[in-house]
DNA sequence: TTTCGAAAGTTATAGAATAACGTCTCTCCA
DNA sequence: TGGAGAGACGTTATTCTATAACTTTCGAAA
């Protein structure tokens, strides 16, 4: 299995770019309006690994941008962001988290870090078919599946 | 696969007494003090196999039981319900909803169809091993896992 | 240039959870 | 029997999360 990137040290500005950049590239492609401000929010909540709450989000905008907001004007962002797949919302944590992987029809499974709060996002067809297969065994049908784990990443294992 | 009691017609009173009996002979067991607010607490989560929020609980006991009771109040019951393992939290909600097998260590995991709301437990080993397998495979160390599932009961799929 | 619609601003409120402190009531032990 | 201590519950206040409802702004198309 690839060793999640979020997991690991390495540049993130270079995620940041490039989360952009995608983002971009999907909103013109599906006729969706990236303005400057879901931008901002996008960058803001991929400034790290670690899911950000809608008022940390606001704080930033309103202290550090110097931008008039409330809170519906967060929330209107991270709606069209969740809706476009560009981030997952951690529901266990009242927070949103950039998705890997915008564009690919996919639920979040996410491995949250207790000690440094970094959520690794994972894609194991295995787990979404161990869950489709048991809501298919009482005839449950699945639409949409939240899988979160707490635990210790491996860098916080070792430095415990 | 047996299926779940939640996702067929039974005689509802039944889950009720057997819930709250098992769980004065599980804190009997753990020493554990099984009050008769945290009672009443318990058998209003069971009311049904909906999860319950914790304001639903306050509205009850201040207006049907004439209780003088504040948020903390429930929140304090509902966090040794909790420990006990007797009901889960369901993340994805904000609610409660009452255990199945108090006593067995389990995580839960729950289909919640979204037009009737009732959550169905589920008891799956291969779901919590492919979970376990993809932390362990990134170095993880998984401590507790939240699996929702939103869709369709079988008995709302009928209906539609 | 008007107009239409989407986006963002604004005000207010609802909903979920906890902090901090006070009071009561057991039980245990002298 | 009668405190001492601990745990449960009451009380007040506040924080955090999210949305409703209405207004204004802005940009693209007619």
């Amino acid at each position: 299995m690839k060793t999640p990137l979020a997991c690991l040290p390495h540049d993130h500005s270079h995620c940041v770019h490039t989360a952009l950049a995608d983002a971009e590239a999907l909103c013109e492609r599906q006729g969706a309006r990236l303005t400057a401000l879901r931008k901002r929010v996008l960058e803001l909540v991929w400034q790290s690994h670690k899911p950000l709450g809608a008022y940390d989000i606001l704080g930033v905008l309103s202290e550090t941008d110097g931008r008039r907001a409330a809170p519906p004007t967060v929330y209107r962002a991270l709606d069209f962001l969740l809706e476009n797949g560009l981030v997952h919302r951690i529901a266990s944590l009242n927070a949103f988290v950039g998705c890997n992987h915008p564009g690919d029809v996919h639920q979040g499974q996410f491995l949250i870090c207790r000690s440094c709060h970094t959520a690794i996002e994972l894609q194991q067809p295995a787990i979404g078919a161990a869950i489709s297969a048991a809501a298919e065994g009482v005839g449950f049908s699945a639409e949409g599946q939240t899988v979160e784990v707490v635990g210790l990443c491996a860098s916080c294992r070792e430095a415990a």
